[in-house]
DNA sequence: CTACACCTTCCAGTGCACTGGAAGGTCAAG
DNA sequence: CTTGACCTTCCAGTGCACTGGAAGGTGTAG
């Protein structure tokens, strides 16, 4: 597979692929005769952990890490352990903490919509955030 | 409120205070006779918005502008609620998202675990990942 | 042969949110 | 009178994750 088909596979711009394995996110892959990069399918599940991952809030330097482990198969799954348990607990609190701001400006939205239009135009304050 | 303090009662660095101004995140306060910043206590709300807003995935930028049409007051109701609204689309799907990766991570963490410490030296796979 | 889409490398720039450091002013305590 | 903590401005640098553009090679279709 090509750069640019791997990238519509996964939503990820070429320029982006290029710059994940320089990074070393992603391995060198083959190369055709001409010297175009040639993935494996592979890619596309390694590409989607490194999505999974960033979404977790890890940052490309500690996916690098992790895949690198993964890829040298060596015993370091109590050091992947860590660095994932770390980051569970991290999630956790940043889940909490998305949905309390969510409850307010969900509060915020509702108070904005029951509110008359023309107290909009109070001069000092505008209900919606202050409230 | 000195500088100094506010960043001590808010956790956010005096550097920062300074560069949330210049951003337009905070209004300019007023000055002591010796051109000290001088907070009123209202700058903690402000900066405690400012911290919910960015953890909901609102930029400096979108933060500073919710804030100055809350301030000048106008009939802004409805852009407000439009921009809090998007982000409320956003952060619930953020929010799925990292409850999916929590689910995965747990997983991971789960299967590490259990696995006989000696598989973990398989020179090819480590179990915590690739399984 | 040419047009065109696609690929290559390399280097520079962007946007965001800070962060550091220099050079200097202020003020209470010792 | 000096030390030290705190403050000021200004400008430059950092780290992250891309993103753009130049200059050129490849390969197929018309």
């Amino acid at each position: 597979m090509r750069i640019g088909e791997l990238a519509s596979h996964t939503g990820v711009a070429t320029k982006t692929l290029r710059f994940y394995e320089e990074s070393g996110v992603l391995p060198g892959p083959d190369r055709d005769a001409n010297g175009y990069r040639n993935y494996s399918s592979e890619f596309v599940d390694r590409i989607n952990f490194v999505k999974d991952a960033q979404s977790a809030g890890l940052t490309l330097k500690e996916i690098a890490n992790i895949l690198e482990l993964r890829d040298r198969g060596e015993s370091t799954c109590h050091h992947t352990m860590e660095l994932l348990e770390a980051h569970l607990v991290d999630l956790d609190r940043q889940i909490v903490e998305l949905e309390r701001t969510r409850r307010q400006l969900v509060a915020m939205t509702r108070r904005a919509a029951q509110m008359d239009p023309a107290e909009c135009v109070d001069p000092n304050r505008c209900q919606t955030i202050s409230g």
